[in-house]
DNA sequence: ACTACCTGCGAAACCGCTTTCACGAACTAC
DNA sequence: GTAGTTCGTGAAAGCGGTTTCGCAGGTAGT
């Protein structure tokens, strides 16, 4: 045998004395075999420091090993760490259960891209979608019967498993906790609202008025974008309509510290004019200062969810869509 | 043909009317068939809405298609967008060149760990390396002949590819603008000694004070490890020891956003009575109060010329080590 | 004792693509 | 006109596993 050459099963299963088949069934935890051939088996294995090759066990048992992460837009996600902290926890948990995650970051766009390319190639066994921009994709793979699970809540309702944060549950604490610390006139500054996430933080704002029996004033629902120019932004026109304003809840840090920075710009300070609560618990949200009161999502949870939803699927487990507790952690800014 | 079924060769080959063998050529860009039937073929994919298989054209050339990404840290590395900023680059490049990226998060030590193991398995045509705690895997690997490509320097010389930032010479800019804007006693918090990275920082430092004909003070000098908490606890134990201190260079922005609050609770306002210099040019630098001075790093370049590196690795091309440039951005804080 | 039914195992087909090899046709050279 | 090339092509042998199928031997039922 050539020194860098690996062995196969039919070395393995000569030194054991024994038919391939039967080295498959071994290896593949078959409990047939008799069990002194299989610790013959087991013991060639060592010896020979015998490693399966995946891809050929693929292209045989129609199962590579791989779970597509696929991500919906351009490169920039990562500056914020959001989705590759929700990715590290997906690939974690595929990681304990022998499977590999294969991360696409693209817009995805057209379903004849490179990416739907690849999901269709056979290379995957299942794809877990992160930031839909569209359901067109997700649905056609659904029809071709890949396994698919969407991390975030889906426009229309399909029966596509999902997992998310409970958001409208989130921002109705924060605007509640807003009100509870006296504030009387608290506006929303919403993230990009063609995602659903965005919609139900919103709804949880407009839950806690509705409530209280009151509605929010005119002009207190400003639509930003998760940035952080659109928080500096929106709170900087919403002090100038109304200076009586006490309480801004944003849809994510990044923003509220945008609008920290506007409101004390504008002479205001935080949290004593204005009450400021934030959403995600970044890293950001407790070096700024003020520390920022925020709502925590648990993201590596959300990823690994999402990966455990996965996994059930692929065992034909029945599973149904998880909502992620969230929680509001006060600190300095409300 | 059942409906879910895709179709193969032996079908385009059909109806195609020529042999798999021609298939084969034509969808591997062999020149050499006729035009007339290359064309005939190249319908008959359209027709048929033909994919390749990659797991069997994997097995069958020996060449999976998969780049793996091996970051040798715990979760907790995502918490920064750092490493996910360079993996989107990582992924472009591959993508754009036809290869997919296969993530792995995972403390590696030993050689016999999982991702070790699926290094060797056969599944990838090539790894690039985050993050490394040891030379022991990649020395491992590189004498099986798999395709490396390490992104920051590694420690012992190896003839293995690296791609890094100039982590020396933005070292070296930071202390000298602290030294030409009139400081006159500069500490430094260094990052994780343990990194090449945190060293080079330190020796950009020294070489600074070394040029300008002195030396750094006694206990100047503070071991940091890239935390918000390091920077705090540092710059306050450096201002007590020299209340003189005027500068300070911190080897992350994240330790300089400590440094600064450290700071500011004891009384010395930044920059009027301390300045100070970051290092990454991160989303905090902007956002803070002061905005941070601080060292930019191209983190996607980064990424991107390690894809590009082991890209020219596959096509057999002579490569070297690159060496990415930094470049000073003045704010508010220096 | 005879048929009926398990059980453990090996032979061989198979997954879908790549690549070697050899063959016939068309071309050059002398 | 014959021998030596070159060119385009298809048949077939892999790549390294998995899985079906059927056989031999043993067990059970009547």
């Amino acid at each position: 045998m050539v020194p860098g050459a690996r062995p196969t099963y039919a070395v393995i299963a000569k030194t054991a004395g024994v038919s391939e088949a039967t080295v498959s069934r071994v290896l593949n935890g078959d409990e047939s075999v008799h069990p002194e051939r299989a610790r013959r088996v087991q013991e060639a294995v060592e010896k020979l420091g015998y490693k399966k090759n995946r891809v050929a066990s693929a292209l045989a048992s129609g199962r590579t090993g791989l779970i597509a992460v696929v991500i919906d837009d351009d490169l920039s996600v990562f500056a914020d760490p959001f989705w590759g902290t929700v990715t590290s926890g997906v690939s974690r948990v595929l990681q304990e259960n022998g499977l590999h995650t294969v991360l696409m970051v693209s817009p995805v766009g057209s379903l004849e891209g490179g990416v739907s390319h690849y999901l269709k190639s056979g290379e995957v066994d299942g794809a877990i979608f992160f930031v839909l921009h569209s359901d067109a994709l997700v649905n056609d793979l659904k029809k071709r019967g890949l396994p698919l699970v969407i991390t975030g809540t889906p426009h229309s309702s399909t029966d596509i498993p999902f997992v998310d944060t409970d958001n409208f549950g989130g921002a109705y604490t924060a605007t509640k906790h807003l009100m509870n610390q006296g504030c009387k006139k608290v506006g929303i500054i919403t993230g990009d609202i063609g995602t659903t996430a965005a919609k139900q933080r919103l709804d949880g704002y407009l839950q806690a008025f509705r409530e209280s029996g009151s509605l929010p004033g005119k002009g207190l629902i400003c639509e930003g974008d998760y940035s952080f120019e659109a928080g500096k932004k929106h709170a900087q026109a919403l002090i100038e309509a109304h200076p009586d304003l006490d309480g801004i809840f944003a849809s994510n840090d990044l923003m509220a510290m945008g609008a920290i920075t506007a409101l004390e710009a504008a002479g205001k300070s935080v949290p004593s004019h204005v009450r400021v609560v934030g959403f995600d618990d970044a890293l950001i949200a407790q070096t700024s200062r003020p520390a920022l009161t925020t709502i925590r999502q648990d993201v590596v949870a959300l990823g690994e969810a999402a990966a455990t939803l996965m996994i059930a699927q692929l065992n034909d487990q029945d599973i149904e869509p998880m909502i992620l507790p969230t929680e509001l952690v006060i600190r300095e800014s409300a």
